[in-house]
DNA sequence: TTTTTAAGCGTGTGTCGTACGCTTACGAAG
DNA sequence: CTTCGTAAGCGTACGACACACGCTTAAAAA
């Protein structure tokens, strides 16, 4: 019977999103959103209780298309699968990285992603307490690669600065730093991930 | 000739560092830092350029005192000692979890422990890029791991809430949730650390 | 047409980082 | 012992921020 509403939780979700890929983290402010909108900043309240949903919203809209379909292939290549779908995904998006891991326990297409990963380790075999320290160590190496490679890709000045560090404190970081020039964001989190499916005992083969 | 500095920047960042065990990363302004000090919030300024270094100060007094001296044991068990090194100092502080990937880039103390960390991985027969991957993978994980267990520990209240999901469309999740709760963080960084060492050919013998 | 409900938002509060420029402590020079 | 130059310490102010509160008004129900 009252004025019916004129958002959704997902047309702000998504005013949200844009203002972070345009202005970046540091751009994102309510203020910020209500203008994307069309709207002042208080009305947003009217929608969500405070900034913290609001960033939930953005990791949810963003987790939620990780398609979660697997073809019958082996269970290394579908984690493989998994784990690089969450990566593309975020790619489009680089500012949400900040995000995925304080926000990551309220997102509905969190949950259904880590359901998706649990059911690879069940059906390889994994167990109990096991299946729970595999699973949290193939989360904690997704995320943490993320975050590694977005505040501090390989391909960055960082870099730069560590191939000229002193020769006699630091030999090592800095002929590291220049091995790495030759190596992709892709290619870091593959064979990254590699090692560690390797040490699940997972293979090409199942 | 001038009035004499009063300051040096290891107290300014010992009184940060106090100020965020005490009151958690919210809680650390410039005021409370000054305040801390028994200084004027902008007399800080004289010292440092902007809040920025500050928590670059920060993280290296704390990773500073990571010990890198290793014992004459294999290539795995030192991995371990500085990944262990690591989660124990960061434990004693946990509010500078959300830093360190932050301002890891900008602190002598964390280039110093991987050094460290690579004269393992060199002195273990990894060479050119294939060091590169398998570093930053150990980076990845050792972060990645810190700041999930910081976030989302497997004995928190999110752990009950994933318990508690609906058996129809999380079974897996709730299913693993209520094992977790028989897992320290303890062992779960040591066990999952002990995945990625044995993707990486290091067992327990060198 | 009137009533009722809540949508939208203007204003205000208390926080933040930090720019600016004043006051003052203090070592050196006369 | 006085004076002076320099920079330390800091008071104040500015423009952001998230959000509390309560007014105005759109629009569905009667």
């Amino acid at each position: 019977m009252p004025r019916p509403r004129s958002l959704t939780l997902d047309q702000i979700a998504a005013a949200a999103l844009a203002v972070l890929d345009r202005d970046g983290l540091d751009g994102l402010s309510m203020r910020a959103v209500g203008k994307q909108l069309g709207f002042g900043t208080m009305s947003l309240y009217r929608y969500i209780t405070d900034r913290e949903q609001l960033e939930g919203l953005i990791v949810d809209l963003v987790l939620r298309d990780v398609d979660l379909d697997l073809p019958p292939v082996s269970a290394h290549d579908r984690l493989v699968l998994l784990a690089q779908r969450v990566r593309h995904v975020v790619r489009e998006h680089p500012a949400v990285v900040p995000l995925l891991l304080t926000q990551r326990h309220n997102s509905p297409g969190s949950r259904r992603w880590g359901e998706a990963a649990l059911s690879v380790f069940a059906e390889a075999g994994f167990r109990g307490e096991r299946r729970v320290v595999a699973f949290r160590a193939f989360l904690s190496y997704v995320l943490g690669a993320l975050q590694t490679s977005h505040f501090s890709p390989l391909a960055g000045t960082g870099t730069d600065v560590l191939a000229a560090l002193s020769e006699e404190e630091f030999p090592l970081l800095g002929e590291t730093a220049r091995h790495a020039r030759g190596v992709t964001a892709e290619r870091e989190f593959r064979e990254g991930l590699e090692f560690l499916l390797r040490g699940f005992g997972l293979r090409d083969a199942d």
